[in-house]
DNA sequence: TTTTTTCTGAAATATTCTTTGCAAAGTTTC
DNA sequence: GAAACTTTGCAAAGAATATTTCAGAAAAAA
């Protein structure tokens, strides 16, 4: 039950130095959720038998149990993903496609805060001048790769998708430049072969623009750019979606970097799609 | 300074404990802004003089002082008045990021109306009796098989992916039959080979599943079970979030139809994973 | 290899937080 | 106005949390 209903039935019942208590926690549950005992009582000006005589009065064994279904509550409040939950998913226990949506949301509602449109210019602009692009990720992040390299041709720009094993790894590598820029992926299972290889795009002086997780802030060394944003999780495992916004957005921001260019080359696609029809679904 | 930075800056004097401690810290704030030195510890993995250690090496005086900063984040993040004051920020008309964003949460919101979780439960049934899932789709939907690919064999699964060739994918489908399965993706651009596909797994009563935007309800002939949801748009393309979504929701059903064979067969992955350990990422 | 340094966990210690018994002050009831 | 009851603050005991020290293990350097 809410800590306010708890408070409004026992209202009654409240001592004078109750009220006082009840006034600070209300006054700003966010802020009281993190407060001891002691700290309640210093604001709300009573001793701190009182703040501790108050939540066993409302039913709590003691202070501490108080203070965390307050917490619970500012979590299920401000968690976007909760508050998406609850609005769509009457009965989320059994609908896994509204619990998958909710928590998607959640999680796009956190990414736009998180990213900026000026790191997306500058990775934009970083792309926009590179000689080649190199791709790379591993496990899942292939996906987006794959994703990212037909994007990317699309508006222009020389691809290169990285190979995940070794020895090829290393061939693609010795044509790298500092005219070059390497987009890289990591996410919680960061990849082996991802820490060496910024090792070497440093050493040639290659830009990096790493799209990621929350694990984005440990890699290193540190790419130029960090595009991070925690996932929304679906049962166990995390999904794509906020990385592949990101993408998104930094192929759109590119077009808008320079429509000639990216309107030209779609021009010449559509030329270059006449001549090898056969290939390619329409 | 926000906790994130601090830790960037020091990221290089982060020990393997250190970063398990951040890793925990960073994929949840407003949780962890609740923990102890010793919940953190233990979610963490690590002891808890790690964490104090932790703190006191990202320059605070002991761990209280750390999660005060994170609770003071959460607070100017959460309040009203900021919250507002960042919708304005970002409502600005050069800010993609958040356009995408918007159109994204829609689209989910839409899916969320359009699918239902019988049908996903009936596509979840059709997979798991398969002798094999065969996975098609062109363009950018290759993508999503790809991801699809990974997710369903992790599933225990035996998949098939087809090659979008005339001969090639002909060759593979001489060993279709009425035990496996279709599992094909179709959007805007509808895939050339996909109509005959389409009519040849009909002949050899082959149930098809298919997963699609808008055009779903125009593809013949009729695939045995249809999830479609209109996409989200960025700019002119249309983006992967939404058919991504029900694949998600897919795995999952499917998983939950089989805890046992799903878990068994994440279970006989790691082994597995042990003995190829050179090849794959941890 | 050996030496040195760094890292980590266990245990001991210190600190802070919470609870409770008690007594004084204030209220209500008779 | 006195007895019974309630409320409150104080202080000390008790619990939890945080910090430091130390020793062994692991990694790096010699």
């Amino acid at each position: 039950m809410l800590l306010a209903q708890l408070i409004e039935q026992q209202q009654e019942r409240l001592t004078p130095a109750d009220e006082r208590v009840v006034r600070s926690l209300l006054a700003d549950p966010l802020a009281a959720s993190f407060w001891s005992a002691s700290e309640v009582a210093q604001r709300a000006g009573v001793h701190e038998a009182s703040v501790v005589r108050l939540a066993q009065k409302l039913g709590f064994r003691g202070y501490p149990e108080l203070r965390a279904t307050l917490q619970d509550e500012v979590i299920t409040e401000v968690k976007p993903a909760e508050r998406v939950r609850r609005r769509l998913a009457q009965a989320a226990d059994d609908n896994l496609l509204a619990g998958i949506v909710g928590d998607e949301i959640a999680a796009l509602q956190e990414l736009a805060r998180l990213v900026s449109q000026d790191q997306l210019d500058a990775a934009a602009r970083l792309l926009f001048n590179a000689r080649r692009v190199a791709l790379f990720g591993s496990g899942h992040a292939t996906a987006l790769v794959d994703l990212m390299d037909r994007r990317l041709r699309r508006s222009g720009c020389a691809t290169l998708v990285l190979p995940d094993s070794a020895r090829e790894l290393a061939e693609h590598l010795l044509a790298f430049g500092a005219e070059d820029v390497l987009l890289a992926f990591a996410f919680r299972s960061r990849p082996i072969r991802l820490e060496p290889l910024l090792q070497y795009a440093v050493e040639q002086h290659t830009p990096v623009v790493l799209i990621s997780d929350t694990i984005g802030p440990l890699v290193r060394p540190q790419p130029h750019l960090l595009l991070s944003a925690p996932r929304g999780t679906s049962g166990d495992y995390q999904t794509l979606t906020v990385p592949m916004a990101i993408c998104n957005a930094l192929v759109l921001t590119l077009a808008r970097l320079d429509n000639g260019r990216s309107l030209s080359s779609l021009r010449r696609l559509e030329t270059l799609l006449g001549r090898f029809r056969d290939n390619e679904g329409r």
